[in-house]
RNA sequence: CGGGGUGUGGCGCAGUUGGUAGCGCGCUACGUUCGGGACGUAGAGGCCGCCCGUUCGAGUCGGGUCACCCCGACCA
């Protein structure tokens, strides 16, 4: 292992670093050769199978059943909604070729240019045109509703800046396409899976999250509605965790895709979308992590238990006793590593598994061994406890639970510390940009929308569900306002 | 695309007025250690980003080029 474990940077020194460092040090991803794109290593990608194995379970609960369409688009599908082509033209990766050859002087190659595409053909930003080009085939009655379809895949956006997990080129995530009778069948599933996701945040990652409605220039290009999860990190930005979107009749109208109805008359099909994807990793790791490593919600941690002996040259005894107690353990579907490797001390170990968000540490010596106890610590508060022997399994159980309560809990107590009502925009220029959550009545314009977001790169994250809305006055126009928005800068 | 910076063992860096490459971490082997990031001994590992030039001689000087990072306009 080349990987420097000490000096970690301190989340106060440089909260970014602190993250971009975390996030190799943890060993969860990489840099990789191709601009922009990073490898996700195998101790970063357990977690996304636990979240995938979560979600997946929650979305199949609903209906949804899983397919596979392809990763590239032909490039005039992207033509035919007009909002959705200017939404991603922008940052599509195209592919215009399909041979390679040899230089002259045989020393590299090149692309073919004898080999040009007729029509050249988009590497996947998201799907919609792709499967509602495919939806037309699949529907033609109203017996054929509603088409409740996930797809797990990657997709890529050619971005100009980017960020291990919050922003990369190319990235994991799933993807919901739903097909409707009836605009309020799809409104609704647009709003049930809106709810899946602020569940699976809050219950098995223990991310508060925000829940709301995107104002019309953060809205998903083609949709006619964008609900939102927004999480606060520690540094008070906001981080969209997840969006569904009601799309209207849009996609159906731009693929011509309709159904007879029960009067045997042609109607125009009603679409969602949704989708998370592994910037949920980074999530968690703003939200949760200290300046010792990561903290991971019992959960989704990859390793939920590790054992670690302190011995000299016999370790026989040792091995028994923590052998049977990993046996038991693993009985009861907890993740358990033994470490019980010669050639690291304990101290190395401890820190180490520190650094990498272990949720429950158990050690033990021969000073144990004699008294019959064992040391157990909890990674979110680091306190430790020397305990008896018998019963650890179930005292490890329930710690960990305490552990996914209190790191949600935790989690929570910021996140609202940090929320504020602000009817003075001078008071709301200077605060915003020490982070935190701006509840502020808006009077429902783009113009002060931009105005605000020229001022101080904070931008309208949502108008909140949840919240006991009052009429008001806009801080910026003066206007009347009818309720009150999320706003914050966000990554 | 503007502005700034960096390219030297796996990682982090040093390298004087040009003289043929070094340190820390990590790695391998053996031994001693083991209750909070151990130590000793012996090793392995480098076209100094790439090309062209100046020179007897270039990591070092000049020109070009490529890549990456940071800061600004777009974004899950």
């Amino acid at each position: 292992m080349a990987t420097e474990l000490k000096d970690l940077t301190k989340r106060a020194d440089d909260y970014s670093r602190w993250y971009n460092e975390l996030v190799v040090k943890a060993d969860l991803a990489e840099q990789s050769a191709v601009r922009g794109c990073m490898v996700i290593k195998p101790y970063g990608y357990a977690i996304w199978e636990k979240m995938q194995h979560e979600l997946d379970a929650m979305f199949k609960k609903t209906g949804v059943r899983n397919a596979y369409f392809p990763l590239l688009i032909p490039k005039s599908f992207f033509s035919r909604e007009a909002e959705h082509v200017e939404g991603f033209a922008k940052e599509a990766a195209v592919v215009t070729h399909y041979r390679l050859r040899a230089t002259a002087d045989k020393t590299a190659v090149e692309v073919d240019p004898t080999a040009k595409l007729e029509e050249e053909l988009i590497i996947r930003p998201t799907s919609e045109t792709i499967i509602w080009n495919t939806y037309k085939g699949w529907i033609h009655s109203w017996r054929d509703l509603p088409i409740l379809c996930n797809q797990w895949c990657n997709v890529m956006r050619w971005e100009m800046r980017t960020r291990p997990f919050l922003r990369t080129s190319e990235f994991l995530w799933q993807e919901g396409h739903t097909a409707h009778a009836t605009a309020e069948e799809a409104e609704a599933r647009t709003q049930q899976m809106i709810k899946v996701y602020a569940d699976f945040a809050e219950r098995f990652l223990a991310l508060p999250v925000m829940q709301g409605v995107k104002s019309e220039t953060e809205r998903f290009a083609g949709a006619l509605n964008t609900y939102t999860i927004e999480a606060m990190m520690q540094d008070g930005k906001a981080l969209q965790a997840g969006t569904s979107h009601f799309l209207g009749q849009n996609f159906a109208k731009a693929f011509d895709v309709t159904y007879l109805d029960k009067e045997n008359k042609p109607q125009y099909v009603w679409a969602s979308s949704w989708g998370v994807s592994t910037r949920l990793i980074g999530a968690l790791i703003m939200t949760h992590s200290d300046d010792n490593g990561l903290v991971l919600p019992p959960k989704v941690a990859p390793l939920q238990v590790v054992i670690i002996p302190i011995g000299g040259k016999d370790m026989s005894k040792l091995d028994e006793k923590l052998g049977a107690i990993a046996a038991n353990l693993e009985k009861k579907g907890i993740s358990v590593k033994y470490d019980n490797a010669d050639n690291k001390r304990p101290g190395f170990k401890f820190a180490d598994y520190e650094l990498k968000g272990v949720p429950v540490r158990l050690v033990m010596g021969n000073r144990d061994l004699e008294n019959g106890t064992v040391e157990i610590m909890r990674r979110d508060t680091l306190e430790k406890e020397t305990v008896p022997m018998e019963g650890i399994e179930e005292r490890v159980e329930k710690l960990l639970d305490d552990i996914q309560a209190n790191i949600y809990n935790k989690a929570k107590s910021f996140r609202d510390a940090h929320v504020y009502e602000c009817d003075n925009y001078e008071e709301f220029k200077t605060r915003v940009a020490d982070g935190g959550f701006f509840l502020c009545h808006w009077d429902g314009t783009a113009e002060t929308e931009a105005q605000i977001k020229a001022d101080t790169q904070a931008t309208i994250r949502c108008v909140p569900f949840d919240f006991e809305q009052t009429e008001g006055v806009d801080m910026v126009s003066g206007k009347p306002a009818k309720y009150r928005v999320l706003i914050a800068r966000s990554y």
